[in-house]
This record gives C-alpha cells, sequence and structure tokens, in this order.
DNA sequence: AGCAAATATGTTAGCGCTAACATATGGCCA
DNA sequence: TGGCCATATGTTAGCGCTAACATATTTGCT
C-alpha cells in the first residue's frame, strides 16, 4: 500500500501511486476561518485565537482580525471547534416536561446563568418516568455536551452507566440524595412533607386531605406529611391521585373526586399550585367557601399563587436560585473543581396567604 | 476474507522523515466508531452505514456491527458527524420565552414531530423585542441547525441576512406576511381581530375593553378589532395596556385600571387567557358578576380555559397543529421541495363558553 | 457459460477547527 | 554582543466522522 503521501513532500517521483483521486467537497461552509484569516493577513490559527483568548493576540492584529470577521460575516463554526478543542460549550437539560412552567422556569434561569459564560442550553423532554430518560440521555450525549442537567435523582441503572461514562459533571435537580451522580442541588421532600404536616397541625386542622400527582416526588411528600400527620395525632387523611402532567382540570377532577369520596372540610393539600388552583376552582363553583369550609395548600409557589382569589397559601421553591445554583455548580465542576460539598439543599419556605 | 488489519499498520519503515511530532491528542473520546468496526471487524464506514444507511449493509453484518455497538456502548459523536456530512440533524426554534407555555406547546408538538425523523430541537429565547432576537441567532447559528424556527415575521435585517447566509430552511410560525423568509405557519392577526368584533356586535355588547399586552402581535389584533368595531356601530371602547410576558397578576392589574378608568360593565377583550383568567379573579375578589356584568373574552385557548369558573371563551389556536406543521414544512424544505404555498394558513376558531 | 447490473464493502481525503509544539521578534541586562 | 525570557505568530497533525469514489462479490438473464 502507499507509503506516507502527504508528509515526505516533493518528489513528485509519486508512481502515480495514487490511483483514486476522489472529487474535493468544499465551498459549502460559506465563510470560514480561512477566509477571514487571508483577508486578515495571517494565519487560521491566530483567528481563531481571537475569537476564542484574544489576551493572546496583539492589538493591532486583534484590530484587522475584527475587521475582517465583521466583512466577511463570518460565524464560526462550532460542530468543528467542538470536535477538535473537545468542548462543545454545550449543556444539556433534562426536564419531565417543557410545558410546565416550573421546569421552564428553572431552566431559564440556568439558561441564563450559563449564558454568560458562552454556554448554551439544550433543552430535552424525559417526561416523568425513568424509563422514558434513557432514551433522551442517549440522544442528547451524541451532542456531547460538557455537562449536563438532570430534575430528579432517580435514574435507570443504564441511564447512570451512560452518563458516567460520558465523563462529564452532572447536576442533579429538584431532590436531594446522599449519593448523587456527582451534584445534586435541591431540597429535602421528606422535611417539606413533615413542615406542611406541623403546619396544619398548628392551624389546628383535624381533617387532610391530599391531592397528589402521580410522580415520585410528589409521592414522597405526601408519605412523609401522612406519617407527621398520623405523629401529631391526625388521622382523618384521604388521598387521591391524578395522573402526572398536572393542570387545572386535573385539579377540578381531583377535588370533585375527594368531595364525592365524602371529604366535607378540612384543608386539601396539593402537589402543585395548579393543582390547588383547579381544587379551588372546583370548590367555587360548587360555592364551597375557601378557606372556611375547605381549605387549600399548594406547592411551588408559582407566579400566580399570589393572585389567585383567595390568595394561595403554598411552599415556595426557589426556582431562580435553584437554578442559578446548578449552573454555578456545574460550571466549577466543568472546571475540574471539587465542591465542598456535592449536595446543596435549597431549603423551601411555607408562604402563609388566605386559602389556610 | 478480510486479512484484517484495516488501517495501513505495520510497515514501521518510515524514514523519521517527520521533523515534528507533535504529541497525539487522542483516546480521549472513549468509545470511536474505529473501536465499534474493530470489534466488528468490518470497516469504520460499515458501522457509519450500518447506523445511518441501515438498509445498505448486509443483514448479517448489521447484526455483528449492533452487538459491537452494544457490546461497546458506542454513542455517536454528531459533533464529528455533523461536520463531515453537513447535517447537524438539529433544528433550532426561537421563541420569545419558554416560560410561556403556549410557545412551549408549541414547540413541544414541533419537537415531537421531528424527533421522529431523526432531528433534534435546539431552543432559544429571543425575548419581545427584534432586537433581542438577533444575539441569540448567531449563537443558533453556529451549531450549523439544518432548519430554524422563528416565532413572529418581524426581523431586524441583520437578522434577516444572517439567516439567508446560513442557507438553511426557515419557518415563521404565529403570523402571517406575504413576504416570508421561506415559509410561514400561522394565521391572520387582523382577520382574527375582525372576527372577534363579529363575535362581539352579534352577542349585541355595547361597550368594550381590550386589555392588551404590549406585544406587536397583540396590538395588531387590539387594532383590527377595534377598527372592525367602530365600522359596525361600537365605539366605546376603553383599552389598557400591560407589559409584554403575561401572567395573571398584569390580568388582575389591567382589569383594576380599566374599572378605575371608568369600565364598569361590557366586555373585556384580553390578548391571551392568562390575562384574561387574572381578569376574571379580579372581577370575582371585587364581586363583578361574570359574564353577567363584565363579560370576559381571552386568547389562545390554553388548556385551562374550559376549566376556569365560569368557563373561558376565547379563540382557540390549535398549537398542536401549529407545530407539526411547522415541522413538516421544515422538513420538506430540507428535502430541497419547494412548498406548494409558503405560507400555511391554519386560521383560529371562536370558542363560546361562559364568560360572554 | 458469460457478462452486465445490483449489492456489499473498502479506501481516501477531507469537513472546519484547535492543541501542541515550533519559530520569529523584541526587550532587557550583563 | 550575546544570552535569556516574554510575547506574538505560524506549522502540523489530528478531532471522529462521512461523501465520493473504487473494488469485490453476488445475482439475474440470455
Amino acid at each position: 500500500m502507499s507509503e506516507a503521501s502527504r508528509t515526505s513532500t516533493s518528489n513528485r517521483e509519486e508512481p502515480k501511486a495514487t490511483p483514486r483521486k476522489p472529487a474535493a467537497r468544499r465551498g459549502l461552509d460559506s465563510v470560514t476561518l480561512e477566509d477571514v484569516a487571508r483577508l486578515a493577513d495571517v494565519s487560521t490559527i491566530t483567528v481563531s485565537r481571537a475569537l476564542n483568548h484574544p489576551d493572546k493576540v496583539a492589538k493591532s492584529t486583534l484590530e484587522r482580525v475584527t475587521r475582517a470577521i465583521e466583512q466577511t460575516g463570518y460565524v464560526p463554526n462550532m460542530l468543528a471547534g467542538g470536535l477538535a478543542s473537545r468542548r462543545s460549550r454545550l449543556i444539556a437539560a433534562l426536564v419531565p416536561a417543557m410545558t410546565n412552567s416550573v421546569y421552564a422556569e428553572t431552566i431559564h434561569y440556568f439558561s441564563e446563568a450559563l449564558k454568560s459564560s458562552g454556554y448554551q442550553v439544550m433543552l430535552g423532554e424525559c417526561g416523568y418516568t425513568e424509563e422514558s430518560e434513557h432514551e433522551i440521555v442517549s440522544t442528547v450525549l451524541s451532542r456531547r455536551p460538557d455537562g449536563i442537567l438532570l430534575t430528579g435523582v432517580k435514574h435507570t441503572l443504564e441511564c447512570r452507566r451512560q452518563i458516567m461514562a460520558a465523563h462529564i459533571p452532572v447536576v442533579e435537580t429538584w431532590d436531594l440524595t446522599t449519593t448523587p451522580l456527582d451534584v445534586a442541588v435541591g431540597f429535602s421532600h421528606e422535611r417539606l412533607g413533615e413542615a406542611v404536616a406541623d403546619y396544619i397541625a398548628s392551624k389546628g386542622y383535624k381533617r387532610v386531605a391530599s391531592l397528589s400527582a402521580n410522580d415520585r416526588r410528589a409521592r414522597l411528600r405526601e408519605k412523609s406529611m401522612r406519617e407527621q400527620l398520623k405523629r401529631r395525632g391526625i388521622a382523618d387523611f384521604t388521598s387521591a391521585s391524578v395522573p402526572a402532567p398536572t393542570d387545572m382540570r386535573r385539579g377540578r377532577d381531583g377535588m370533585s373526586d375527594l368531595l364525592r369520596r365524602g371529604f366535607k372540610r378540612g384543608i386539601v393539600v396539593c402537589s402543585s399550585d395548579t393543582l390547588a388552583h383547579g381544587a379551588m376552582i372546583e370548590c367555587q363553583s360548587r360555592g364551597i367557601a375557601i378557606p372556611a369550609t375547605v381549605a387549600i395548600f399548594g406547592f411551588g409557589d408559582q407566579s400566580f399563587a399570589p393572585d389567585t382569589f383567595p390568595a394561595l397559601s403554598t411552599v415556595r421553591i426557589d426556582r431562580p436560585v435553584m437554578g442559578r445554583l446548578a449552573a454555578e455548580a456545574l460550571l466549577k465542576r466543568i472546571d475540574a473543581e471539587t465542591l465542598d460539598d456535592p449536595v446543596i439543599d435549597l431549603g423551601f419556605e411555607i408562604i402563609e396567604r388566605e386559602t389556610t
């Protein structure tokens, strides 16, 4: 077979050793670094440096390059850049559903925080079950993200394996665990459930109903709330469950269900503010007084919570902070820093308004 | 058959002709096509084909390759693939805000439709002004998407230029235009405004108020509604405007504003269902009867609209269809097909419920 | 059987960019 | 003047993959 070819330049002694000569496949990416380099009369690496490490380029050169970039309308090709440098400057974020504004908001703040460091977020929907997460993970990893955000701390074994194999920092959010894949930013659903139970007990409610989405974290909160209630001597507990993506319809349906099953007065603890709002509306449509007859308690403190009528009591989860802390933790880990504590507890805050 | 050793192995005859010899930068991407190829005892291109054009590979080979992929846990590197093939299999989608569930939903259906064709959607937030769109466009183009979805049809000149220079299909959504960049999928805000005016007139309302977000499309609808109302002899028109990302608070504030300014009875047409819901709540908190005293009309037919109390009358925009048609149009254009009509009018539907 | 067409696989040369070296160029001091 | 360091720029060789062609190998048909 051919020995070398390229290297050992010149020496056209080559006995027409190159039998095949595929057509060149170029000129397709309109403007490339090379075009800019030619115009600025420097080498391509200098343009690359001007873009990525401007401090390593002489001021006058930087100017020429900048002008050339403007003139040509050059837009870097990050596929090429990412391949060569092994840094895609892409962060993957997986949420159960992007139409769920609670997650959308978290990701919004997460993106904002990463943007300033030159990272772009690639969003993926992983559904509400562990199983559905797996498929999207491989898809997303094929883009070679520099880091990944996951919602929740429960993942299939195969999924954990794939992520570990990618050797990239991971942040798990919306939950806490003693064994994070890498870093976790969230709060304790168990403690939250207990805190809500304590609040309920302190307000003197004797009958409690739970209206929960069929979602792991919601069930976790419900369970520990129930246990704590029992400890506090409140055993009159009714529970209704609705399918996972919660909306007002589910809230109304769930409330109807509770009512049908004999829940007449007391407090209804919902696993999301949306569900709570639906429950409120169902009560209102039936002329049930809130909170006099039925009190309602939400979860999340979504933007509309203070503006329902009456204003919704709920638990605040600080989504801006969660998004930013997740971004910060990821950035640190990308810079190979180890964190003092890989598990960041955001806590929560009970917000009492008018529905309780 | 094969005498193994695909690559140009052996032959260490190399006359140390290479003067400089930078350290190899490899072994970093854990598993590559080559690893799979070696294990399956085929060439890399065969593995590539097995992945991308399985019909071009013999069944037995395909099986061996598949097994090798499983064994190695190979995850394709789409940065490399995209660079080589000039198809990133990435579609960019720009929406004003991802926390706005109306857009999030559209994109959700858009993504779903593209997923089945092997495309991934990269979401970007472009804000509510033309100016903010520009920056994100270049960022997004640097990933070399195979297509792009834009929200709206108004873009800065520079932005249009950049997108045109990228030579990729574009879908503009949520609006119509006679001069699309490429394809547009939306509906006529002017006609919608007129239709609402006709509906209002037909229902016999004499006093009309508009509660609109300060957003181009909302203003467009308001303007043509107002004109049509005038033509229909209804001139008692009050208008309130609220800042762009609408939420219930804005709706309540806007309603308060209208009330303060003397609007006591009639119909309030809102530029989003969320705004409408806020307006309803404000009325309820003041004991104003809906629709007896104040009727409310929304826009969008978001999922909660049928579940408010009373149920919200509104205009349905079919977001699933919009998302899917946008995806379909984009896919066709990516396959270089020209569309019969580059402007697809989705229309809209007035949904009368209980608030009017 | 003989040969063209179809099928299956391989070889080569990049895609556009950047890491890692290599090489100027200039300043400073003895 | 020479030696040394710092700064600025260039050269080379890939990153991991696939298009385009080349080369088997099999099939179909007369």
